[in-house]
DNA sequence: ATAAACATACCGACTGGTCGGTATGTTTAA
DNA sequence: TTAAACATACCGACCAGTCGGTATGTTTAT
């Protein structure tokens, strides 16, 4: 393998990157600040990324990555079940990413504001809207779900999900945000649920 | 009229600092563009204001005390027509403040890194909770809900409210947030209506 | 085999510019 | 006249990105 040595220190960069974002927010976060906690030098940095809006949106495609690959795999027996399913994973997702959360909200932000970016969060995000439409229309299908407007139903099922996620970013200690997902959902289902 | 061009002055900053904020975003808003919008100098701006900071919590107080009095007039006679109807209030909200939502993004990273700003934002959010709470209390007591945990509840609501929002700041063209608003606290009403 | 030629990885001082905040001077209103 | 209101010049810190140069491989020609 050639220049293993180049791909960890990319991977050093990228970790650091990581900590110092979500520790202080992309403005905050110095390169130097990055390359200090990498243990690499600038000229390192700037090697292997070209500016740091670059190094946030690798970031932030790994991340929505992510998610993608543990959305698909939650698939059960019925919608439903598929759904509760999904709440009963986001205890692990805040334990696993609770001090990186923020960035969560970060990468919103600059995308609503920098139109690189926005597409970059766009496309993914569409597509779990589509992902939760396809979702729903299949319950209605199979006969667990009532028939509704698939789409706002999606839209319903995303926008709780979005308000709990930043609700557990803003206020950790408010309220049992594990506990609460479950049982809103549950107050989701008895509208949705034939 | 002693110190009204004082107050004009302090209004215009004020104004101007909306405007920056909004547009570029707490960091990017230097202050000198926030002078240069008002059309005042950096020594106006800093008699009015001890620190960029201050006139930021400013903003954020005067924002949390709007929706808190447009939160209180929306009572009507049931519960659940009281929360039908703040969804009806929800496209002049995003008519009037759209390009200044992101701000509210802004307001909620910024307290999620900055003690001083959590605690401003902390209270009022706990605030509405409480009030949303007492909301679904009341619409159990009434028998207009059906009987449940009123601390989830609320919570469910807030966390569409929030969600809706914030995926109409993203996204403003992808969807049609008003519709999604209103059929969105229907669903939400089935399943915690009686 | 091995030295020369080349390529990649990395270093860290430096630049040009920005920004929050201050010091000091001038105007305005009572 | 005097204090508040406002203006201007300036300071020190910081920061993204650059650049000349070095170190560490890798390929090529002999």
């Amino acid at each position: 393998m050639p220049q293993q040595r180049s791909e960890e220190t990319r991977a050093r960069i990228l970790d650091a990157a990581v900590r110092r974002f979500a520790f202080a927010g992309y403005d905050a976060a110095s390169v130097d600040d990055i390359c200090a906690d990498a243990g690499v030098s600038k000229g390192a940095f700037y090697h292997h990324y070209p500016t740091k809006q670059a190094i946030f949106l690798a970031l932030m495609q790994g991340w929505l990555a992510m998610i993608d690959v543990g959305m698909g795999a939650a698939r059960k027996d019925t919608v439903p079940e598929t759904l509760v399913h999904m709440t009963n994973l986001l205890p692990g997702v805040f334990a696993a990413a609770e001090d990186r959360l923020p960035m969560f909200l970060e990468f919103w932000l600059q995308a609503s504001r920098d139109e690189t970016i926005w597409k970059a969060v766009i496309a993914p995000y569409r597509h779990y809207q589509e992902y939760f439409t396809r979702l729903v229309e299949d319950g209605i299908a199979e006969g667990s779900l009532k028939p509704a407007d698939s789409q706002v139903a999606a839209q319903v099922i995303v926008s709780l999900a979005v308000g709990l996620v930043l609700q557990g970013v803003l206020d950790p200690h408010g309220a049992d945000w594990e506990k609460t997902a479950r049982e809103s959902m549950q107050i989701l289902m008895n509208g949705l649920a034939k």
